[in-house]
DNA sequence: GAGGGCCAGGTA
DNA sequence: ACCTGGCCCTCG
């Protein structure tokens, strides 16, 4: 067939032939059944060859109708049988999808059972067409490496040097609290460590929890890298401008970038640095299919890149204990000698010894907190109180001493349905008629008490005359003026002061200490160190008051400002337990039918253990939504997302009427 | 997801 | 002889 001579009389256009070099191109379709998830082959038309590149957007037609989907590959030839359909529209030249983030998404898809094109649509923001006609914009040129802080840490200095020379170190950062002016120093530190590996000639990406500390962290870049250097990717940009900024990363006109969560796909070229910053933070968990965590992310990356990775915070998840005691990663933290100098002191605040001022104890004050706060404002500094968030999920505990309530099976949490039922297990089912606490061998259970949210007022007449700003969901501050005041946050809202606070009050701990939640220490001691952090240095009069018993291992973790001990602790019981991250766990629900269907289809890797199913009560669905659990060893993870992938794909193939939502390391384990 | 083939079991 | 639903497969 001579190239352009015949015309398709139906269509009114020019015969396609395909391309002379390379005529086939390998596409993801994006279509989101389990049992699809591979690439199909298409032929590249001629007219279009030189544009058809692997990373380009085209529209193809697949199974009669046209569906959007990314070149992943130009091969000379297919292996599938039939003939091929040629590609239908070249959408945009615009290599979209790098090699780098393609073996990326097809890492985390295996890992999370989840495919890849549901990755991809997280990993590729959507197209704007105009933003892609905007002129190139100069590279900058090289970054000179200047001074740094990391010389606060032992193994800092050589971490940062590391960098420079072009190596690839891996450190789990327990940051120093404290530090420039009374917001922590963590940005610059990061943006140190970003301007070292621009200067070894390597790109960097760097993802923090939400909007108020991308905000930190880009001021802290545009100082030490001064502007150009960066660009921040955040959801909050708008499509345009998001679709602009990636574009500016993947052209490579800039070769750092930051963002939240979404921007852990980023194609940033030639990756050098992977950082992470306060990886507790349940924000780096993408909230749609397959439910990848920013962590496991960017430590796919490191590990398929060969890149350095920081994941740094006050406090520290098993998660990055465990990157420490498997080698994975070295330590950086500060010596007592200078935490000394940085952190507030911390004291526990005894419940029971409440204020005589009347007003400090009808908002259920210590004396402790009650003083510590009065001599702060005293002294003309503002004085933070945080206050849990309202509506923790309600879960037992021992009636004497208020131990949460696990199930003497797998280790589940207990629930008690209604005031007289039996309590039972929310993993496995099981019941529990004959508990006895493994603490105090109470058998009392009671349901343990939902955060009570302390109302501004309440604290205002214990400190009269005193004015009372809050930050909380409805509405943010980011600063406080560095003036008396009392300034009452939930746990993620609190304002910077500037100066650093003079005390800091944490209230309401056993709203965080009894969740059922399975990281309720964890979380605990994450959101009172950042809290904590903000307060003044000890040297210079810093004080935090934390209302709780001062025998509990979170609140010891805080009054020693040790992070790492706790973490450490941490991770050995859930080893004992086999919870998570000594485990793997994947959580399957959906309707009663079809989640049975799934769990007799998936051929389980050896060693595996299902909790349950139990039924879940959802609002909204009939009744007859339930949960199961799978558990099994770490060396089994692949394995596992491989079974329920494959079963998963077997129902969709099917075409079975209900999903089953299956999420590997499912961020709330009920 | 759509479309199609095959088969069993029903109905006219 | 015809319709329907269930099951399974393909899709490039």
């Amino acid at each position: 067939v001579s190239p352009g001579a015949v015309r398709s009389a139906s269509r009114g256009r020019a015969a396609r032939v395909p391309a002379s070099d390379l005529p086939v191109a390998r596409v993801c379709v994006d279509v989101p059944l389990a049992h699809l998830d591979r690439p199909f082959d298409y032929l590249v038309p001629a007219d279009v060859a030189d544009r058809v590149t692997p990373g380009v957007r085209v529209r193809v037609r697949f199974s009669g109708q046209l569906v959007d989907g990314f070149v992943l590959d130009r091969v000379g030839s297919s292996d599938h049988a039939g003939t091929l359909a040629y590609l239908d529209r070249l959408v945009s030249p615009e290599p979209v999808l790098t090699g780098e983030v393609a073996a990326l998404a097809r890492a985390v898809a295996d890992r999370y059972a989840g495919t890849l094109a549901d990755v991809l649509r997280l990993a590729v923001p959507p197209r704007h067409a105009r933003a892609e006609s905007a002129p190139a914009e100069p590279v900058s040129a090289a970054v000179e490496l200047g001074a740094h802080g990391w010389a606060d840490y032992p193994t800092g200095a050589g971490f940062h040097s590391a960098l420079a020379q072009g190596r690839s170190p891996r450190a789990v950062w327990s940051a120093l609290p404290g530090g420039t002016g009374g917001a922590g120093d963590w940005p610059d530190r990061v943006a140190e460590a970003v301007a070292a590996t621009l200067h070894s000639g390597r790109g960097v990406l760097a993802v923090v929890p939400d909007a108020r500390d991308l905000d930190r962290l880009d001021a802290a870049l545009s100082t030490v890298l001064g502007p150009g250097r960066h660009v921040a990717l955040s959801a909050a940009l708008g499509p345009a401008e998001r679709y602009r900024r990636f574009l500016r990363v993947r052209r490579g006109e800039v070769r750092a970038a930051i963002g939240t969560r979404a921007a852990m796909f980023a194609p940033v070229a030639d990756l050098g640095l992977l950082v992470l910053w306060d990886d507790g933070d349940d924000l780096h968990a993408e909230p749609r299919a397959p439910y990848p965590h920013a962590r496991e992310v960017l430590l796919t990356r490191a590990q398929l890149t060969g890149a350095a990775a920081l994941i740094g915070g006050y406090a520290r998840t098993a998660e990055a204990q465990l990157l420490l005691e498997t080698g994975w990663a070295k330590e950086i933290a500060a010596t007592r000698e200078t935490l000394r100098l940085r952190a507030p002191a911390v004291t526990p605040g005894d419940e029971a010894q409440l204020a005589r001022d009347p007003a400090a104890a009808a908002a259920r004050l210590p004396s402790l907190a009650w003083r510590a706060a009065r001599e702060a404002l005293q002294a003309g500094a503002p004085v933070l109180v945080q206050v849990p968030r309202r509506g923790y999920l309600p879960s037992v505990s021992c009636v004497d001493c208020r131990t949460p309530a696990r199930c003497l099976h797998c280790g589940g949490p207990l629930a008690l349905r209604s005031a007289h039922a039996v309590a039972g297990c929310r993993w496995c089912g099981r019941g529990a008629a004959s508990y006895a606490c493994p603490e105090c061998g109470g058998r009392r259970l009671r349901a343990a008490v939902t955060g009570a949210r302390r109302t501004a007022e309440e604290l205002g007449r214990a400190f009269p005359g005193t004015p009372v700003r809050t930050s909380g969901r409805d509405s943010v501050l980011a600063h406080v003026p560095p003036e008396s005041a009392l300034v009452v946050a939930t746990p993620g809202a609190e304002p910077v002061a500037e100066g650093g606070y003079g005390a800091v009050l944490l209230l309401d701990t056993w709203a965080l200490l009894t969740r059922a939640d399975l990281r309720a220490g964890e979380e605990a001691l994450r959101r009172w160190c950042a809290a904590a952090a903000l307060a003044r240095p000890g040297p210079q009069g810093g004080r935090v008051v934390v209302v709780a018993d001062g025998a509990l291992a979170p609140v010891q973790a805080l009054v020693r400002w040790e992070p790492g001990w706790y973490a450490s602790r941490e991770l050995t019981d859930r080893q004992a337990l086999g919870f998570p991250p000594a485990v793997r766990m994947a959580s399957l629900s959906g309707p009663r039918d079809a989640l049975a269907e799934l769990l007799a289809l998936v051929e389980l890797p050896a060693g595996a253990a299902v909790l349950g199913p139990v039924s879940v009560d959802t609002p909204g669905d009939d009744g007859t939504a339930e949960q199961a659990l799978v558990r099994v060893p770490r060396s089994a993870g692949p394995a596992l997302a491989a079974a329920l992938h494959a079963a998963a794909g077997v129902r969709s193939a099917r075409k079975a009427k209900d999903a089953v939502r299956v999420q590997v390391d499912p961020r709330e384990l009920l």
